[in-house]
Order: structure tokens, then C-alpha cells, then sequence
DNA sequence: TACTTATATACCCATATGAGTATATAAGTA
DNA sequence: TACTTATATACTCATATGGGTATATAAGTA
């Protein structure tokens, strides 16, 4: 049951909601991550250190950078995660994080430089 | 977006996914919800008030018992519960809630009797 | 080696959350 | 009307959670 109620509380945060609905659709670094969603990188940092925790992404280090993948293999929330992405027109945040992935190289070489506010 | 982080909120909690489980598959009185999972009164009004905030669950008086339905309309939600009760073995605490739901009569009447501890 | 970039983490703070206890309200019954 | 039962809610408290800022670490580059 913790396996349900763990998988809902990472889902229950608008910021590890949309990270996790953008990893299922590409492997992503940190910096790219902050760049597409427009955060801190603190803050991205330590959401993903929540998703790695409960073992929900693995990190892989590539020279200098830290590549994110999702790594859920419950069928039930992959089920769920294929729901959301194939309705996402119906999720306007996460619809505009997803048509930002094509730019993801953009953010590369940017991450403290785009600082963002929250 | 709202929509859906609320809805991961509401099931992050195991006494309300238990409610929920238990309303996909009944329409139950408060003080059957407090026997068959053997909580508190006040413990599950109060869940129950978070869910009807949130519109998950309808109330409708019946004289004395207020008896709570899960009103979910989003395919998305709905697809996901009956995933989890589809597979309901493979979570124990849900199980077992479940096979008590046909002795759910044995509990009105002992709302406040049964007062538990949690 | 000095400097820069990418990432993680510690520390602090404000707010949210869940639980218990007591109490209020509403309906039913004697 | 007095009493009981069902349910909701107010109050209080401890803990969890998320965010910001500063800093540590690790890799790359000059």
C-alpha cells in the first residue's frame, strides 16, 4: 500500500508531477530540466532527489552532467502516466512543458545563469 | 493541472484512498466506513469532508445516516481506480477492507461505541 | 593550478497536514 | 421534552513539506 500512497504523494506536487510526465516522454539532465520548466535548480535538484529516493527515476552520470530517466515499472502508474500524456492537451502546464522539450539543448550550458525566482 | 495534483493529494493519504477504494465499490453511511476500517469517527468525517470539498464524493441524508458516494466523472481517475481494484490482492490493506464491506450492516449502530484509538 | 559549470545538499522558515479531544448539531426514540 | 445516536467541526499540537539562500562537490577547461 505504501507502494499507492508513495506513488501519489511524488504525484501530488505540481513540480514533480511535471518533471515526471517529462522524463516518460525523454531522458533529461538537470539543466535541461530547469531550462524547460523555468525553475531553480535547487529546487529541481531536490524534487528529483525525492523521485530518486522512492525509486521512481535513476540517475546516470554522462562528463558533467546527470541524465534522469523514469524508471516505473508498476503497470497501474503506467498506465496512468500514458493516460495523462495521451490527454494532455486537457493539462495546459504540462502540454507547454512538453512542447518545450524540442528546445532542450538550449538550456544546456545555462543552468546557473537561468536562476530563476521560485 | 489543479485537477490533477488535487487528486494525487486526496489519494496520498491511506485513510482517504481507503474511502475511495471502498466508495468505488459501495455507497456507505459514516459509521460504516468507521467500522469496516476500524477508525474514528471524527478521523473519517473529517476525510470525508476533504473529499466532498474537493467534489470527489456526493453526500444524501437517509434519516439519521449520511450515506457518501464517489462521484468521479474524469476517465483518466476512474481507469486508475478500477486498475487498483482490479488488482486489489496485490494490496493487502485494500483487500481486506474490501471482504469487510459484507458486514458492513453489523456497524451501524456502533458509530460511537466503536470509537477506536487512531 | 585557477576558474567555471553542473549538481547536490545543508540550513532556515513558513505553511500545510493529519490526528486527537471536545463539542455542536441534527435526527430518532421514549 | 429528555435522551440517544449519527455526523460535523473547532481547537490544539506535532510533524511533514516545499522553497529560498548559501555552500559543497565534482567535472571540465584554460
Amino acid at each position: 500500500m505504501n507502494n499507492l500512497t508513495d506513488f501519489f504523494k511524488i504525484m501530488s506536487d505540481e513540480t514533480r508531477l511535471r518533471i515526471v510526465i517529462l522524463l516518460a516522454q525523454e531522458e533529461l539532465c538537470v539543466c535541461e530540466i530547469c531550462g524547460i520548466l523555468e525553475l531553480s535548480q535547487p529546487k529541481v535538484s531536490k524534487h528529483l532527489a525525492k523521485l530518486r529516493d522512492k525509486g521512481f527515476v535513476k540517475d546516470k552520470r554522462k562528463e558533467q552532467y546527470i541524465f534522469y530517466s523514469l524508471e516505473i515499472k508498476n503497470k497501474i502508474f503506467k498506465n496512468l502516466i500514458k493516460d495523462i500524456i495521451d490527454n494532455i492537451q486537457e493539462y495546459p502546464q504540462l502540454k507547454l512543458d512538453s512542447d518545450r522539450l524540442v528546445d532542450k539543448e538550449k538550456y544546456i550550458n545555462l543552468c546557473n545563469i537561468n536562476d530563476i525566482k521560485n
